[in-house]
DNA sequence: CCAAGAAGGTGACAAATGTCATAGTTCTCC
DNA sequence: GGAGAACTATGACATTTGTCACCTTCTTGG
């Protein structure tokens, strides 16, 4: 079917891929193939060596490290329009983060080779990705600062409204982006207990509701304000 | 003098600059400057707008953020080789760190325009800056996870043997590079009077010696099984 | 539809870390 | 070479966060 073409995709505007040239989308349409990813299952683990990248085309994934005393730190959700391990692909080496479905997912598997050689040969491209790895480096050495500096309730109140910005919430004022309890303390890096017991009180003093596990933002200024410290 | 030409410099071999042709070379030799600066001088702040970047050729600077409560976090040391300030310039940003020299320092400043007519046209030189890049990152992201995994005490141990790792020890035994107590709580990311305390914890068990504030490592073996967690 | 397991929730307590006060030490610059 | 500033050090205490134990509530597959 014609929009399972790269040069048709929409989801390319978003990321690098728009720099390619026509005959080179054209080669990546002929070598990917389009991959259904059901929530909660692996893209790739920690250590795997990498074959190519992964273009979403709809869904998220949550990018995490496993630590020592066996805990995930979420680093990254990636979702529609984002591509995920092209920094193992360009190193060569294997991959630093794993990648579970956060939702059921759609993404296209496009291999390294058509990667390589038009990093080799198109400046535009090259670049292009270079500025999206610019920008990822930033936010990484924000979340740095905010994991050091930041109390854990900021961080939890921090990760609220960043779901909001980028995921959005539906008509009844819920974050669409459902994730759990425990997703939600690897995104901030504390204790599963202890990012309940913050939610349980955001709720109290009325800056968020709840129904189930699903969350929605009451008072998004005051949240924004606990981030800032007040 | 010879030996100030860009294509004569050795600690071009260390970076991306390597990447780039005898007449790309020229010509970032003659627009370059080179720049003296003693320790606690600013090279520039976060926020200010960069016109290129500094390659090391001595001496090491550190790349902070500045925090809410106005503390600073320590995101990166760069030594002798590497280049600042090239994020700022591939992403057309305003710098999102500040960099002060750390100890005294020499480096060339390179407008930004010989850096981006070089990206736009030799796919090697940006392929090998984008490489640097791919390394910045998976870096801080293992700065990310040991930031909200590890205990303080750790990461006090892993900051001494990443500055033994990298800045290597004088013959006395002591880390070359000396930081205060107070960036060294930087790195880590805690309150000067921890990193103090747990300073003089270490003493006390003999895994480091201090002379003022020279720090030594005394035993790295087990400092490194303390950062495992045991 | 129901049992079992997973996820959510809460209390009590322990451990880690930050804060404030204060004193000793080293450094710097005139 | 010494006065003042800046840095290092330590105690006492407050706060934050983690851990363990236990219960409740969903969810899901047979």
């Amino acid at each position: 079917m014609e929009n399972s073409r790269c040069e048709n995709c929409i989801v390319r505007q978003f990321n690098s891929l728009r720099a390619m040239s026509k005959e080179e989308l054209k080669k990546v349409s002929d070598s990917k193939t389009t991959k259904t990813i059901k929530k909660g299952e692996l893209l790739f683990e920690e250590g795997e060596k990498l074959n190519g990248v992964f273009c979403v085309r709809n869904g998220v994934s949550k990018l995490s490290k496993l630590s020592a005393n066996g805990k995930d730190q979420i680093v990254k959700l990636a979702t529609k329009g984002e591509v995920i391990g092209q920094r193992s692909v360009i190193t060569e080496e294997s991959a630093n983060l794993s990648a579970m479905a956060v939702s059921d997912m759609e993404l296209c598997f496009i291999p390294k080779e058509s990667i390589n050689t038009t990093l080799q040969s198109n400046p535009n491209f090259t670049l292009e990705v270079l500025r999206h790895m610019a920008h990822d480096l930033k936010e990484a050495d924000d979340v740095i600062v905010n994991m050091s500096q930041k109390t854990v309730k900021q961080r939890v109140a921090e990760a609220f409204l960043y779901l909001k910005n980028n995921f959005g919430e539906d008509q009844d004022g819920f974050l669409i982006l459902t994730l759990s309890r425990e997703d939600i303390s690897n995104v901030v890096g504390t204790a599963t207990e202890s990012a309940i017991r913050i939610i349980s009180e955001f709720k109290k003093k009325g800056l968020i509701h709840t129904s189930g596990k699903k969350i929605g933002i009451r008072d998004e200024k005051k949240l924004q304000e606990l981030v800032d410290g007040f």
